[in-house]
DNA sequence: CCTGAAACCTGTCTGC
DNA sequence: TGCAGACAGGTTTCAG
């Protein structure tokens, strides 16, 4: 399910409250069910189950689409995939739900859980966050990240503009939602090469990627289908899932081709592919 | 290095 | 109605 938006809005509410949620920062852990395995990526179950119990929470991030959760001795990062999302619920009313993949109970009594219908998201517990997010490309957000630093980066590969965006080492938080909002309206076509493009162009992309996630974040994400409630994004896409509708700039009829195995939506006529 | 396909999963929707 | 097939917010791995 989520893209950069969506996993900073669950980061926040964990964190600071909101969406409902009640913040997990000072909580410490006093048990917690893995009930389906493969949820851990590492390290082994009775380890994980171990290890966790007694940690306080410091502080609940984001970084890409993990969620970093600082505890005073590990950290628990934590990838939603697909279908992945987070709630805390109080004892009392805390009931496993279909799909819970894993509890962590508080000493408070209130409950952490992992649901994800479609079991791709993963847990890591570790010393050392790094050793996982090394490889991750800039924060799109970081102003650190200067348009002249974007352009030598897409100029010194040779890939197509989507799967180049969608790639986390080179670039952390895009998804399929923002990646295709965002070309349409920097007016570039999916299939773009990605060394081939001015630096001018390069600067309005790195633009409009920032405008469309602020976008999304304001908005508390999107919310599609059964998956992550909440968010408003979803009333705000330009082309995503809107094959046959027209494009909300020039009325053409937006279109959908897959690359790299990913549907992408472009409007025909503002995202042409030669220029 | 780049592209495409397959795999990991469950659920929903469409069309015959 | 039933059922096959397509498709869904992501990532990894492998073949060419």
């Amino acid at each position: 399910m989520p893209e950069l938006p969506e996993v900073e809005t669950i980061a926040r509410s964990l964190q600071s409250g909101g969406r409902g949620q009640v913040p997990i920062s000072g909580k410490v852990i006093s048990s917690a069910k893995l009930t389906w395995p493969r949820t851990l990526a590492e390290p082994g179950k009775n380890t994980f189950l171990k290890r966790l119990l007694g940690q306080r929470v410091e502080e609940v991030s984001r970084r890409g689409k993990f969620i970093v959760i600082r505890m005073d001795k590990d950290y628990l990062l934590i990838h939603l995939r697909m279908s992945g999302d987070l709630r805390v619920e109080v004892e009392a009313e805390a009931q496993l739900q279909p799909h819970d993949r894993l509890a962590i109970h508080f000493t408070d009594g209130y409950r952490l859980f992992f649901n994800d219908t479609r079991k791709f998201g993963r847990v890591w517990l570790v010393s050392d966050p790094q050793r996982i997010l090394g490889g991750l490309g800039p924060e799109p957000l970081d102003g650190a990240l200067t348009a002249e630093d974007f352009h030598i980066r897409l100029a010194s590969r040779k890939r197509q503009l989507k799967p180049l965006l969608l790639d986390q080492t080179f670039m952390a938080g895009l998804g399929n939602i923002y990646t295709d909002e965002a070309l349409h309206i920097a007016g570039l076509h999916p299939l773009r090469r990605s060394d081939l493009l001015s630096s001018d162009k390069a600067s309005k992309l790195l633009g409009v990627i920032r405008e469309v996630l602020l976008e999304g974040i304001r908005n508390n994400g999107a919310s599609i289908d059964w998956v992550y409630r909440g968010g408003d994004f979803q009333n705000h896409f330009r082309v995503y899932q809107r094959t046959g509708k027209p494009c909300p700039a020039c009325g053409t009829p937006i279109q959908r081709i897959l690359v790299g195995q990913r549907s992408s939506h472009f409007c025909p006529v503002c995202q042409e592919l030669t220029d």
